[in-house]
DNA sequence: TGTACATCAGTGAACGCGCGTTCACTGATGTAC
DNA sequence: TGTACATCAGTGAACGCGCGTTCACTGATGTAC
Protein backbone atom coordinates (compact mmCIF):
# COMPACT_ATOMS: atom_id res chain seq x y z
CA UNK A 1 0.00 0.00 0.00
CA UNK A 2 2.56 2.56 0.90
CA UNK A 3 4.67 1.39 -2.08
CA UNK A 4 1.61 2.12 -3.91
CA UNK A 5 1.35 4.94 -2.27
CA UNK A 6 5.14 6.38 -3.12
CA UNK A 7 5.24 4.37 -7.10
CA UNK A 8 2.15 5.78 -8.02
CA UNK A 9 1.41 3.95 -11.34
CA UNK A 10 3.29 0.66 -11.65
CA UNK A 11 3.37 -0.77 -14.85
CA UNK A 12 -0.18 -2.43 -15.63
CA UNK A 13 -1.79 -0.15 -13.54
CA UNK A 14 -3.36 1.54 -16.49
CA UNK A 15 -5.10 -1.55 -17.91
CA UNK A 16 -6.24 -2.79 -14.47
CA UNK A 17 -8.05 0.55 -13.81
CA UNK A 18 -9.37 0.02 -17.45
CA UNK A 19 -10.70 -3.27 -16.56
CA UNK A 20 -12.18 -2.28 -13.32
CA UNK A 21 -13.85 0.93 -15.15
CA UNK A 22 -15.46 -1.83 -17.69
CA UNK A 23 -16.22 -4.04 -15.52
CA UNK A 24 -18.38 -0.95 -13.33
CA UNK A 25 -20.12 0.12 -16.44
CA UNK A 26 -21.36 -3.37 -17.08
CA UNK A 27 -22.87 -3.34 -14.48
CA UNK A 28 -24.41 0.10 -14.88
CA UNK A 29 -25.55 -0.27 -17.89
CA UNK A 30 -27.29 -3.37 -17.65
CA UNK A 31 -28.77 -2.25 -14.80
CA UNK A 32 -29.86 1.04 -15.51
CA UNK A 33 -29.52 1.63 -18.89
CA UNK A 34 -26.53 3.57 -21.00
CA UNK A 35 -28.49 6.32 -19.74
CA UNK A 36 -28.43 5.87 -16.41
CA UNK A 37 -25.18 5.57 -15.84
CA UNK A 38 -22.34 9.04 -15.41
CA UNK A 39 -19.33 8.93 -16.00
CA UNK A 40 -18.70 11.22 -12.61
CA UNK A 41 -20.82 8.54 -10.87
CA UNK A 42 -18.75 5.76 -12.36
CA UNK A 43 -15.50 7.17 -11.90
CA UNK A 44 -16.26 8.50 -7.86
CA UNK A 45 -17.41 4.55 -7.41
CA UNK A 46 -13.64 3.46 -8.11
CA UNK A 47 -12.38 6.23 -6.47
CA UNK A 48 -11.51 8.09 -9.11
CA UNK A 49 -12.33 11.45 -10.86
CA UNK A 50 -14.03 11.92 -13.87
CA UNK A 51 -11.09 14.11 -16.01
CA UNK A 52 -9.59 10.60 -15.74
CA UNK A 53 -11.93 8.88 -17.56
CA UNK A 54 -10.61 10.10 -21.13
CA UNK A 55 -6.96 8.98 -20.32
CA UNK A 56 -8.65 5.39 -20.95
CA UNK A 57 -11.35 5.90 -23.26
CA UNK A 58 -12.43 8.37 -26.10
CA UNK A 59 -15.71 9.07 -24.66
CA UNK A 60 -19.32 7.12 -23.18
CA UNK A 61 -19.66 5.62 -26.49
CA UNK A 62 -16.37 3.55 -26.44
CA UNK A 63 -17.12 2.30 -22.95
CA UNK A 64 -20.26 1.68 -23.55
CA UNK A 65 -18.76 -1.05 -26.42
CA UNK A 66 -16.44 -2.33 -24.21
CA UNK A 67 -18.62 -2.71 -21.56
CA UNK A 68 -21.06 -4.70 -24.07
CA UNK A 69 -18.58 -7.00 -24.91
CA UNK A 70 -17.55 -8.61 -21.68
CA UNK A 71 -21.17 -8.18 -20.64
CA UNK A 72 -21.35 -11.11 -23.40
CA UNK A 73 -18.56 -12.83 -22.05
CA UNK A 74 -19.31 -12.99 -19.09
CA UNK A 75 -23.25 -14.32 -19.94
CA UNK A 76 -21.67 -16.67 -21.86
CA UNK A 77 -18.95 -18.20 -19.57
CA UNK A 78 -21.51 -18.58 -16.89
CA UNK A 79 -24.03 -20.25 -19.48
CA UNK A 80 -21.58 -22.65 -20.62
CA UNK A 81 -20.39 -23.93 -16.87
CA UNK A 82 -24.37 -24.41 -16.55
CA UNK A 83 -24.16 -26.69 -19.01
CA UNK A 84 -21.46 -28.45 -18.61
CA UNK A 85 -21.98 -29.40 -14.99
CA UNK A 86 -25.52 -30.31 -15.70
CA UNK A 87 -25.85 -34.42 -16.16
CA UNK A 88 -25.88 -35.70 -19.66
CA UNK A 89 -28.80 -34.75 -21.47
CA UNK A 90 -29.90 -32.24 -19.23
CA UNK A 91 -26.96 -29.33 -20.67
CA UNK A 92 -30.20 -27.53 -22.65
CA UNK A 93 -32.39 -27.62 -19.46
CA UNK A 94 -29.82 -26.58 -17.34
CA UNK A 95 -28.85 -23.46 -19.85
CA UNK A 96 -32.89 -22.50 -19.66
CA UNK A 97 -33.10 -23.11 -16.38
CA UNK A 98 -30.12 -20.95 -15.17
CA UNK A 99 -31.55 -17.77 -18.04
CA UNK A 100 -35.19 -17.88 -16.89
CA UNK A 101 -33.94 -18.39 -13.62
CA UNK A 102 -35.12 -16.06 -10.65
CA UNK A 103 -32.14 -15.37 -9.74
CA UNK A 104 -30.52 -13.62 -13.51
CA UNK A 105 -33.96 -12.06 -13.64
CA UNK A 106 -33.56 -10.24 -10.10
CA UNK A 107 -29.87 -8.74 -11.57
CA UNK A 108 -30.02 -7.76 -14.88
CA UNK A 109 -26.81 -5.95 -13.64
CA UNK A 110 -24.75 -9.36 -13.18
CA UNK A 111 -26.88 -10.70 -16.44
CA UNK A 112 -27.09 -10.80 -20.13
CA UNK A 113 -26.81 -7.64 -21.95
CA UNK A 114 -29.07 -8.97 -25.21
CA UNK A 115 -32.03 -8.76 -22.42
CA UNK A 116 -30.64 -5.70 -20.83
CA UNK A 117 -29.26 -3.67 -23.87
CA UNK A 118 -31.04 -4.98 -27.05
CA UNK A 119 -33.79 -2.34 -27.18
CA UNK A 120 -31.04 0.77 -26.74
CA UNK A 121 -28.38 -0.63 -29.49
CA UNK A 122 -31.21 -0.85 -31.42
CA UNK A 123 -30.90 3.55 -31.64
CA UNK A 124 -27.20 3.55 -31.46
CA UNK A 125 -24.85 4.07 -34.33
CA UNK A 126 -23.59 1.24 -36.77
CA UNK A 127 -20.45 0.48 -34.84
CA UNK A 128 -22.10 -0.48 -31.47
CA UNK A 129 -24.44 -2.34 -33.86
CA UNK A 130 -21.58 -4.61 -35.88
CA UNK A 131 -20.35 -5.25 -32.16
CA UNK A 132 -23.20 -6.25 -30.72
CA UNK A 133 -23.73 -8.66 -33.98
CA UNK A 134 -19.99 -9.80 -33.74
CA UNK A 135 -20.81 -10.68 -29.92
CA UNK A 136 -23.86 -12.31 -30.43
CA UNK A 137 -22.68 -14.41 -33.12
CA UNK A 138 -19.81 -16.01 -31.12
CA UNK A 139 -22.44 -16.38 -27.85
CA UNK A 140 -24.47 -18.61 -30.37
CA UNK A 141 -21.91 -20.38 -32.06
CA UNK A 142 -20.02 -20.77 -28.71
CA UNK A 143 -23.33 -22.40 -26.79
CA UNK A 144 -25.07 -24.00 -29.90
CA UNK A 145 -22.66 -27.28 -29.21
CA UNK A 146 -25.85 -28.02 -26.42
CA UNK A 147 -28.42 -27.10 -29.30
CA UNK A 148 -30.25 -29.32 -31.61
CA UNK A 149 -29.79 -29.07 -35.19
CA UNK A 150 -27.86 -31.30 -38.03
CA UNK A 151 -26.02 -28.47 -39.48
CA UNK A 152 -23.60 -26.11 -37.41
CA UNK A 153 -26.06 -23.53 -39.11
CA UNK A 154 -29.02 -24.93 -37.71
CA UNK A 155 -27.60 -25.18 -34.35
CA UNK A 156 -26.48 -21.59 -34.45
CA UNK A 157 -29.73 -20.06 -35.39
CA UNK A 158 -31.45 -22.31 -33.09
CA UNK A 159 -28.86 -20.56 -30.67
CA UNK A 160 -30.56 -16.88 -31.64
CA UNK A 161 -33.82 -17.96 -31.41
CA UNK A 162 -33.50 -19.84 -27.70
CA UNK A 163 -31.69 -16.20 -26.43
CA UNK A 164 -33.49 -13.37 -28.47
CA UNK A 165 -36.68 -15.17 -27.41
CA UNK A 166 -35.20 -16.27 -23.19
CA UNK A 167 -34.70 -12.37 -23.28
CA UNK A 168 -37.96 -10.68 -24.22
CA UNK A 169 -39.27 -13.30 -21.65
CA UNK A 170 -36.69 -12.04 -19.27
CA UNK A 171 -37.68 -8.53 -19.83
CA UNK A 172 -41.40 -9.12 -19.26
CA UNK A 173 -40.73 -10.99 -16.01
CA UNK A 174 -38.28 -7.90 -15.38
CA UNK A 175 -41.03 -5.38 -16.10
CA UNK A 176 -43.97 -6.70 -14.14
CA UNK A 177 -45.27 -5.30 -10.84
CA UNK A 178 -46.50 -8.43 -9.11
CA UNK A 179 -44.01 -10.96 -8.27
CA UNK A 180 -46.34 -14.16 -8.73
CA UNK A 181 -47.20 -13.24 -12.41
CA UNK A 182 -43.56 -12.56 -12.28
CA UNK A 183 -42.41 -16.66 -11.82
CA UNK A 184 -45.62 -17.81 -13.50
CA UNK A 185 -44.22 -16.14 -16.56
CA UNK A 186 -40.55 -17.17 -16.02
CA UNK A 187 -42.24 -20.40 -14.83
CA UNK A 188 -43.95 -20.83 -18.26
CA UNK A 189 -41.11 -19.70 -20.16
CA UNK A 190 -38.60 -22.05 -19.18
CA UNK A 191 -41.31 -25.20 -19.77
CA UNK A 192 -41.88 -24.08 -23.12
CA UNK A 193 -37.82 -23.34 -24.34
CA UNK A 194 -37.14 -26.67 -22.75
CA UNK A 195 -39.27 -28.02 -24.41
CA UNK A 196 -39.51 -26.69 -27.75
CA UNK A 197 -35.48 -26.80 -28.13
CA UNK A 198 -35.07 -30.64 -26.59
CA UNK A 199 -35.20 -32.95 -29.14
CA UNK A 200 -38.31 -35.43 -30.35
CA UNK A 201 -36.87 -38.45 -28.35
CA UNK B 1 -60.45 27.38 -39.94
CA UNK B 2 -61.42 31.38 -39.28
CA UNK B 3 -64.08 30.27 -36.70
CA UNK B 4 -61.47 27.90 -34.51
CA UNK B 5 -59.57 31.03 -34.64
CA UNK B 6 -61.89 33.10 -33.79
CA UNK B 7 -63.61 31.07 -31.14
CA UNK B 8 -60.32 29.14 -29.94
CA UNK B 9 -61.58 26.42 -27.83
CA UNK B 10 -64.79 24.59 -28.46
CA UNK B 11 -66.02 22.22 -26.47
CA UNK B 12 -64.04 19.01 -26.78
CA UNK B 13 -61.02 20.61 -27.91
CA UNK B 14 -59.04 20.09 -24.74
CA UNK B 15 -59.74 15.86 -24.93
CA UNK B 16 -59.04 16.45 -28.89
CA UNK B 17 -55.35 17.96 -27.91
CA UNK B 18 -54.79 15.27 -25.50
CA UNK B 19 -55.19 12.25 -27.49
CA UNK B 20 -53.49 14.26 -30.44
CA UNK B 21 -50.56 14.56 -27.56
CA UNK B 22 -50.66 11.09 -26.36
CA UNK B 23 -50.34 9.55 -30.12
CA UNK B 24 -47.29 11.83 -30.85
CA UNK B 25 -45.78 10.32 -27.52
CA UNK B 26 -46.54 6.97 -28.26
CA UNK B 27 -44.86 6.80 -31.34
CA UNK B 28 -41.51 8.95 -29.74
CA UNK B 29 -41.04 6.56 -26.36
CA UNK B 30 -41.39 3.55 -29.17
CA UNK B 31 -38.57 5.20 -31.68
CA UNK B 32 -36.52 6.81 -29.62
CA UNK B 33 -37.31 5.84 -25.80
CA UNK B 34 -38.39 7.91 -22.50
CA UNK B 35 -35.44 9.62 -22.71
CA UNK B 36 -35.59 10.56 -26.28
CA UNK B 37 -38.39 12.24 -25.88
CA UNK B 38 -38.40 16.38 -24.73
CA UNK B 39 -42.01 17.67 -23.90
CA UNK B 40 -41.34 20.78 -25.90
CA UNK B 41 -40.25 19.19 -29.05
CA UNK B 42 -43.00 16.87 -28.63
CA UNK B 43 -45.76 20.43 -28.02
CA UNK B 44 -43.82 21.57 -30.85
CA UNK B 45 -44.87 19.01 -32.92
CA UNK B 46 -48.16 19.39 -32.59
CA UNK B 47 -47.73 23.22 -33.23
CA UNK B 48 -47.64 23.98 -29.27
CA UNK B 49 -45.44 25.28 -26.49
CA UNK B 50 -43.92 23.17 -23.36
CA UNK B 51 -46.01 25.27 -21.15
CA UNK B 52 -49.32 23.88 -21.93
CA UNK B 53 -48.25 20.53 -21.50
CA UNK B 54 -49.14 20.26 -17.81
CA UNK B 55 -52.78 21.72 -18.80
CA UNK B 56 -53.23 18.02 -20.33
CA UNK B 57 -50.35 15.70 -17.67
CA UNK B 58 -49.56 15.83 -14.48
CA UNK B 59 -45.53 15.13 -15.78
CA UNK B 60 -43.57 12.84 -17.81
CA UNK B 61 -44.77 10.04 -16.77
CA UNK B 62 -48.08 10.26 -16.84
CA UNK B 63 -47.88 10.54 -20.41
CA UNK B 64 -45.60 7.67 -20.28
CA UNK B 65 -48.61 5.46 -18.94
CA UNK B 66 -51.14 6.97 -21.29
CA UNK B 67 -48.82 6.44 -24.38
CA UNK B 68 -48.08 2.69 -23.20
CA UNK B 69 -52.07 2.08 -22.99
CA UNK B 70 -52.47 3.36 -26.61
CA UNK B 71 -49.62 1.38 -27.89
CA UNK B 72 -50.98 -1.66 -26.43
CA UNK B 73 -54.39 -1.30 -27.22
CA UNK B 74 -53.34 -0.11 -31.18
CA UNK B 75 -50.84 -3.18 -31.78
CA UNK B 76 -53.46 -5.73 -29.98
CA UNK B 77 -55.65 -4.08 -32.59
CA UNK B 78 -53.46 -4.87 -35.49
CA UNK B 79 -52.98 -8.47 -34.96
CA UNK B 80 -56.44 -9.04 -34.49
CA UNK B 81 -57.47 -7.62 -37.70
CA UNK B 82 -54.23 -9.46 -39.13
CA UNK B 83 -55.91 -12.98 -37.58
CA UNK B 84 -59.55 -12.24 -38.61
CA UNK B 85 -58.62 -11.71 -42.07
CA UNK B 86 -56.38 -14.43 -42.49
CA UNK B 87 -58.30 -18.00 -44.21
CA UNK B 88 -59.11 -20.22 -41.07
CA UNK B 89 -56.55 -22.03 -39.69
CA UNK B 90 -54.00 -19.92 -40.32
CA UNK B 91 -54.61 -17.08 -37.65
CA UNK B 92 -51.90 -17.61 -35.84
CA UNK B 93 -49.13 -17.69 -38.73
CA UNK B 94 -51.23 -14.70 -39.72
CA UNK B 95 -50.42 -13.03 -36.32
CA UNK B 96 -46.42 -14.41 -36.29
CA UNK B 97 -46.11 -12.90 -39.96
CA UNK B 98 -47.11 -9.73 -38.88
CA UNK B 99 -45.62 -10.01 -35.56
CA UNK B 100 -42.32 -10.49 -37.20
CA UNK B 101 -42.64 -8.70 -40.52
CA UNK B 102 -39.91 -6.66 -41.85
CA UNK B 103 -42.68 -3.80 -41.93
CA UNK B 104 -43.03 -4.13 -38.08
CA UNK B 105 -39.34 -4.50 -37.74
CA UNK B 106 -38.68 -1.28 -39.52
CA UNK B 107 -40.77 0.78 -37.84
CA UNK B 108 -41.19 0.28 -33.91
CA UNK B 109 -42.54 3.80 -33.34
CA UNK B 110 -45.63 2.05 -34.67
CA UNK B 111 -45.26 -1.20 -33.42
CA UNK B 112 -45.50 -3.14 -30.25
CA UNK B 113 -44.51 -1.38 -27.03
CA UNK B 114 -43.36 -4.73 -25.41
CA UNK B 115 -40.81 -5.32 -27.71
CA UNK B 116 -40.02 -1.39 -27.68
CA UNK B 117 -40.27 -0.74 -23.93
CA UNK B 118 -40.30 -3.60 -21.35
CA UNK B 119 -36.77 -3.13 -20.76
CA UNK B 120 -36.82 0.32 -19.62
CA UNK B 121 -40.12 -0.17 -18.03
CA UNK B 122 -38.32 -2.46 -15.62
CA UNK B 123 -36.79 0.27 -14.58
CA UNK B 124 -39.58 2.71 -13.16
CA UNK B 125 -41.70 2.81 -10.51
CA UNK B 126 -44.82 0.52 -9.78
CA UNK B 127 -47.31 2.30 -11.64
CA UNK B 128 -46.09 2.42 -14.63
CA UNK B 129 -45.38 -1.80 -14.01
CA UNK B 130 -48.68 -2.33 -13.14
CA UNK B 131 -50.13 -0.40 -15.88
CA UNK B 132 -47.94 -2.53 -18.23
CA UNK B 133 -49.31 -5.83 -16.13
CA UNK B 134 -52.33 -4.80 -17.10
CA UNK B 135 -52.09 -4.20 -20.19
CA UNK B 136 -50.08 -7.37 -21.24
CA UNK B 137 -53.29 -9.19 -19.03
CA UNK B 138 -55.52 -7.78 -21.49
CA UNK B 139 -53.65 -8.14 -24.65
CA UNK B 140 -52.76 -12.10 -23.98
CA UNK B 141 -56.58 -12.52 -22.98
CA UNK B 142 -57.87 -10.55 -26.37
CA UNK B 143 -55.31 -12.87 -28.74
CA UNK B 144 -55.87 -15.92 -26.61
CA UNK B 145 -58.08 -17.89 -28.88
CA UNK B 146 -55.97 -17.85 -31.36
CA UNK B 147 -53.50 -20.12 -29.43
CA UNK B 148 -53.69 -23.23 -28.76
CA UNK B 149 -54.39 -24.69 -24.96
CA UNK B 150 -57.40 -26.30 -23.49
CA UNK B 151 -58.58 -23.77 -20.70
CA UNK B 152 -58.28 -20.01 -21.40
CA UNK B 153 -55.43 -19.95 -18.87
CA UNK B 154 -53.25 -22.19 -20.89
CA UNK B 155 -53.57 -20.01 -24.22
CA UNK B 156 -53.24 -16.78 -22.18
CA UNK B 157 -50.04 -18.36 -20.94
CA UNK B 158 -49.13 -19.34 -24.52
CA UNK B 159 -50.04 -15.77 -25.66
CA UNK B 160 -47.40 -14.17 -22.84
CA UNK B 161 -44.64 -16.50 -23.99
CA UNK B 162 -45.15 -16.13 -27.59
CA UNK B 163 -45.64 -12.67 -27.75
CA UNK B 164 -42.59 -11.92 -24.89
CA UNK B 165 -40.67 -14.23 -27.11
CA UNK B 166 -41.86 -12.56 -30.27
CA UNK B 167 -40.59 -9.25 -29.21
CA UNK B 168 -36.79 -10.36 -27.98
CA UNK B 169 -36.53 -11.43 -31.77
CA UNK B 170 -37.77 -8.66 -32.80
CA UNK B 171 -35.63 -6.46 -30.66
CA UNK B 172 -32.27 -8.34 -31.58
CA UNK B 173 -33.11 -8.11 -35.09
CA UNK B 174 -33.74 -4.58 -34.60
CA UNK B 175 -29.92 -4.14 -33.16
CA UNK B 176 -27.87 -5.59 -35.43
CA UNK B 177 -26.14 -3.51 -37.97
CA UNK B 178 -25.87 -6.24 -41.17
CA UNK B 179 -29.67 -6.21 -43.11
CA UNK B 180 -29.13 -10.06 -44.47
CA UNK B 181 -28.57 -10.98 -40.64
CA UNK B 182 -31.78 -8.87 -39.35
CA UNK B 183 -33.59 -10.57 -42.37
CA UNK B 184 -32.56 -14.47 -41.22
CA UNK B 185 -32.88 -13.60 -37.84
CA UNK B 186 -36.83 -12.64 -38.39
CA UNK B 187 -37.31 -15.74 -41.03
CA UNK B 188 -36.09 -17.95 -38.32
CA UNK B 189 -38.28 -16.11 -35.29
CA UNK B 190 -41.43 -16.68 -37.95
CA UNK B 191 -40.57 -20.26 -38.67
CA UNK B 192 -40.06 -21.20 -35.06
CA UNK B 193 -42.92 -19.45 -33.22
CA UNK B 194 -45.69 -20.61 -36.39
CA UNK B 195 -43.83 -24.06 -35.66
CA UNK B 196 -44.33 -24.30 -32.14
CA UNK B 197 -47.83 -22.99 -31.38
CA UNK B 198 -49.82 -24.54 -34.36
CA UNK B 199 -51.15 -27.71 -32.63
CA UNK B 200 -50.18 -30.77 -33.72
CA UNK B 201 -52.23 -32.16 -36.50
C1' DT C 1 26.02 10.24 -9.23
C1' DG C 2 23.31 14.28 -10.25
C1' DT C 3 20.36 17.40 -12.94
C1' DA C 4 16.97 18.67 -16.48
C1' DC C 5 13.22 17.16 -18.86
C1' DA C 6 9.50 14.63 -21.21
C1' DT C 7 5.72 11.59 -19.99
C1' DC C 8 1.38 10.56 -18.30
C1' DA C 9 -2.45 8.95 -14.87
C1' DG C 10 -5.17 11.49 -12.28
C1' DT C 11 -7.52 16.08 -10.42
C1' DG C 12 -11.22 19.28 -10.29
C1' DA C 13 -13.01 23.68 -12.08
C1' DA C 14 -15.46 25.18 -15.95
C1' DC C 15 -18.21 25.05 -20.28
C1' DG C 16 -22.13 24.16 -22.94
C1' DC C 17 -26.16 21.94 -23.52
C1' DG C 18 -30.67 19.77 -22.96
C1' DC C 19 -34.42 18.95 -20.29
C1' DG C 20 -38.62 18.84 -16.84
C1' DT C 21 -41.13 21.90 -14.52
C1' DT C 22 -42.92 26.45 -12.80
C1' DC C 23 -45.13 30.77 -13.25
C1' DA C 24 -46.88 35.28 -14.50
C1' DC C 25 -49.34 36.51 -18.30
C1' DT C 26 -52.71 36.53 -22.52
C1' DG C 27 -56.98 36.46 -24.63
C1' DA C 28 -61.10 34.35 -25.60
C1' DT C 29 -65.02 32.16 -23.39
C1' DG C 30 -69.53 31.73 -20.66
C1' DT C 31 -72.02 33.44 -16.66
C1' DA C 32 -73.98 36.57 -13.10
C1' DC C 33 -76.58 40.41 -12.52
C1' DT D 1 -78.97 44.36 -23.84
C1' DG D 2 -74.77 45.55 -21.43
C1' DT D 3 -71.04 45.21 -18.00
C1' DA D 4 -67.96 42.89 -14.69
C1' DC D 5 -65.81 38.78 -13.69
C1' DA D 6 -64.19 33.97 -13.18
C1' DT D 7 -62.31 30.33 -16.07
C1' DC D 8 -58.91 28.11 -18.54
C1' DA D 9 -56.00 26.47 -22.78
C1' DG D 10 -52.06 28.13 -24.30
C1' DT D 11 -47.51 31.17 -24.23
C1' DG D 12 -42.71 31.74 -23.41
C1' DA D 13 -39.19 33.31 -20.12
C1' DA D 14 -36.83 31.49 -16.32
C1' DC D 15 -35.10 28.09 -12.88
C1' DG D 16 -32.55 24.29 -11.40
C1' DC D 17 -30.32 20.33 -12.37
C1' DG D 18 -27.49 16.68 -14.39
C1' DC D 19 -24.36 15.34 -17.62
C1' DG D 20 -20.40 14.67 -21.27
C1' DT D 21 -16.42 16.69 -22.31
C1' DT D 22 -12.37 19.91 -22.07
C1' DC D 23 -8.37 21.80 -20.06
C1' DA D 24 -4.75 23.72 -17.18
C1' DC D 25 -2.51 21.72 -13.60
C1' DT D 26 -0.15 18.18 -10.25
C1' DG D 27 3.19 15.05 -8.98
C1' DA D 28 5.46 10.96 -9.61
C1' DT D 29 8.00 8.35 -13.04
C1' DG D 30 11.96 6.97 -16.28
C1' DT D 31 15.42 8.74 -19.41
C1' DA D 32 19.11 11.67 -21.50
C1' DC D 33 23.31 13.48 -20.68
Amino acid sequence: MIIIALMRYPPEHKQRVRERIVRAAARGFRSRGGDGVAIADLMRELDLTHGGFYRHFEGKEELFDEALLAAMAQTEERLRAAAESAPPGKELQAIVDTYLGERHCARPGQGCPIAALTTEIARHGKRTRRTLEHAVERHAAGLSRFLPGATAEERTRAAIVLFSGMAGVLNLARAVADPALRRSILDAGRRFYVEAFTPAA
